[in-house]
Order: C-alpha cells, then sequence, then structure tokens
DNA sequence: TGTACATCAGTGAACGCGCGTTCACTGATGTAC
DNA sequence: TGTACATCAGTGAACGCGCGTTCACTGATGTAC
C-alpha cells in the first residue's frame, strides 16, 4: 500500500468519475497527457476502460474536468487568505515574504490526494506546453478569475507595483515553481556531484523564496 | 515559403542526418516527443520513413542526438564570452544585468534554424518533464560540463554568492524563462484582456530581466 | 400492490487507425587483385 | 584497365501492437397508472 503511486480507490468508496479524475490527475502529472493511455487511467482507477467516454466523452474532455477540479479551490484558498492578510499586513515587506513562503511550501507539497502542490505545478506546465492550443485556450477563460485573484493578492504586499507587471512576475515565479518542482531530484542529485551540496528540500524552499522575494520586489 | 514551421531541406543541401535533427528538433520543441511521430518528422524533413531508424537506431536515439546537438555549442559560446567579461566586468552589479539581458534576449530568440533560443528553452522544459527518467539521466551527464561553465560565468559577478546557490539561482532562472518562452503568446493576451496591458515583446524582456537580475541578486 | 416502461451506471468485446520498427532490396561508390 | 566483391545511404512495403472510441448489452433503480 505504499506503491510510489498508489491505487486511489483505497477504501474511500469514490464514486467512479471521481476515481476516474483521481487516477488521471496523478497520471497526467506524472507522465503527461500523450504518454499516458485511457487503460493506464482505468486500470490505475480499478473502474472500466469504456467508464471514462461515458463519464466524460473523451480523453479531451477527462482532460479538461482536471483542470477544472484543480483550478477552481484555489480561488477559494486565496479568497480566505486575502481577508487575513489585509488584517495583519502591518509591513508589506515581511508579509510578502510570507506569503511567498506559503505559495512555495504549497507547490512542493505532495498530499495524499487533493490539494497536492506538486501535482499542479506539474499540470500547469504541461498545459503550457501542449502543442495544440485547445488546453490552453480552454484554460485562459477559467484561468482568469483566479489570476486576478492573484494579482490583487500579490499586489496587497506590493503596492508600489503597477498590475501588469505584478501579473508577469507571478507568471515568472511560476515558471520557477514548476520547474524546480519537475526537476528537483535532477537538480539535486547534480549539484550534489558537482559542489558536495547535498540535496535537502528545506534548504531548496529557503532558497527558491529568497530568490522570488528578491524578483518580486525588483524595482522598475 | 513563410509558412509558420517552414520545411528544412530548404536549398541548403543537407545531408539526410542532419535534415532529421533539423526537422526533429523543431517539431519535438513546438509539439513534444509522444505527440511527434516519426511521420511527421521525416515528412518534414523531406526524407523516407526508415532513415530515422537506419541512421539513429531508434527515435529515443534521436531524441538524444538532438540535445547533443543543442547543448554542446552553448559550452563554446560561454567559454568564448567568459573571457571578455573578465576583462570588461569593472563593476559587477551592471555586468549581471548585461548577461542576464543577452541570455533573456536570446531565450526569446528565433532564428532560422541553428542557435534558436526558443527552441531550446523548449526542449530543456520537456527535458525535464519528461516521464521516464530516460532523457533525464542521459542529459544529467551531457549537461555537467555546461552547467559548471555557467555556475563559473555568472559567479564572476556574483561572487559573494556561494556556489551551490548560484547554482540553484541558474535553474530557477532557467524556469522563469522556459515558462515564459513557452507561454509568452498566451499569457500575453490574458494580460491584455486584464489590464489592457498590449503585449509587446520589448516590454517582456525588460519585465524578465529586472526580475531576474534581482532574484539573482538576492542576499542570502 | 402489481405491472410496464424509462433511465441510468457500468461492462466486455470489438473496431479501425496510426504508431515505431523491420526487412529485403536498390543503386552508387570504394577496394583488391 | 577490367572484373568481383564489399560497403554504404537510402527505400517501399509490410509487420504487429497499443491506442481512443464504439456498441450492444446487463442489471439496478425510479416513475406512471
Amino acid at each position: 500500500m505504499m506503491n510510489t503511486i498508489e491505487s486511489v480507490d483505497s477504501s474511500k468508496n469514490l464514486s467512479t468519475r471521481e476515481r476516474i479524475l483521481d487516477a488521471a490527475e496523478q497520471l497526467f502529472a506524472i507522465s503527461g497527457f500523450a504518454e499516458t493511455s485511457m487503460r493506464d487511467i482505468t486500470k490505475h482507477a480499478n473502474v472500466n476502460l469504456a467508464a471514462i467516454n461515458y463519464h466524460f466523452g473523451s480523453k479531451d474532455d477527462l482532460i479538461n474536468e482536471v483542470f477544472i477540479r484543480c483550478l477552481d479551490p484555489i480561488h477559494d484558498v486565496l479568497q480566505e487568505n486575502m481577508d487575513n492578510l489585509i488584517k495583519e499586513a502591518a509591513e508589506p515587506s515581511k508579509a510578502l515574504k510570507h506569503i511567498v513562503e506559503l505559495v512555495v511550501i504549497r507547490a512542493f507539497q505532495t498530499e495524499q490526494q487533493r490539494h497536492n502542490g506538486a501535482i499542479f505545478m506539474r499540470l500547469l506546465n504541461r498545459a503550457y506546453n501542449e502543442s495544440q492550443g485547445k488546453l490552453r485556450s480552454f484554460l485562459a477563460e477559467r484561468y482568469k478569475k483566479t489570476l486576478i485573484d492573484c494579482v490583487r493578492f500579490f499586489r496587497l504586499t506590493l503596492p508600489q507595483v503597477q498590475r501588469a507587471e505584478v501579473f508577469w512576475r507571478i507568471h515568472f515565479m511560476l515558471g520557477s515553481l514548476a520547474f524546480a518542482v519537475a526537476g528537483e531530484k535532477e537538480i539535486g542529485a547534480i549539484g550534489t556531484a558537482l559542489y558536495q551540496d547535498q540535496h535537502n528540500e528545506k534548504a531548496l524552499l529557503r532558497r527558491l523564496t529568497n530568490f522570488l522575494v528578491a524578483g518580486l520586489q525588483a524595482e522598475a
């Protein structure tokens, strides 16, 4: 039961639909959309091969649903924390470091199932690297309201930076995060081989936070 | 002759082997490894379907060759500029901005064929997101000498930052660059829709440079 | 309460298609004697 | 210089396999009268 990829049905009695979404989310994040077959997903979810087409119509529609289910909760999380932040943000620069720390920790978090930051970062990167524009343009719509919240959120601690500038810096940050999450193991191993810097997640998170805070606060 | 993806044989009389590598490089960068078929590549390169297996053995070996051909010249470019930089780097912080500017411009450069930075950034990102570790571990070896040069290069202007720290910051930078290159159009379009900030490459390069210079110079 | 029909979740087996790879072959060039 | 053989780049057609999708079907539950 402690496999690297554990079966998603484990005793929780989820519906077929949700078991498919859980399995697809994991496998797409790990292996990509084209590299993950319907047979992989249904085997992993312990459902019939035809169930994906029955519940979602097609593989492409399943991919869209996976993203919808990932993005929608982020909106809520941001809204919750926004109110708290406004109250406690006495000193903006400290507050920014606090936020970035939370984002970085979240991005590397590999919880059991929902709110798995590492899976989300991998999916996000795959979405931006997808060949056809289909998924990208689908996401662009859905993504907007989340992004508006993000920019508003970060602007609370970066009032002197223009909105469009914050918007781009958030994307630069996402790029660093996604790349670091995807390459953590390999990059860490190379670092160890070259500089005897034994890889350690805490140090990585600290380094990322330093880099990102400085980048976000850059002067125009 | 001005197609979005132009045929690679155009009058240059390249060998079959090189025509295949050129076509594969472009198509892999645009669409990914799994999504690009041997038939796509050979059609694009204007060669026989069996020529890939004849010259490279298999599709996987072709992928490796594409990376070898991309990475090896970077080593040389760095070595060349290193000498110049040592001479002219009177003020380190200005020199860093100069370097980052060059890197950013290079990363977005879409030249006709060789030294195409945008293609390289896309390939790099795909390599880190590849499902099996095969390509990653193959690259890790080849990549090392290039990375050592990179770190030495950046340390010339960041002498106060530890080597392992510079090593990681370079990867954070690569992540931002790769994400920005891959998503330039979509992110730009969303930015325009949300903030009436009409997308313009010069502004993007300036923003990226600011963000990266600040991140690289972050205090520990 | 009983019967007839409708809806729905799920299934097993098959479909045709495109994939990477293989193989026997061709034709040009190089080498040995 | 001429003949026999070897090497090499390239080719056309086929191979088997795994893919996403479809379809007729089952069995359980809901609804109408």
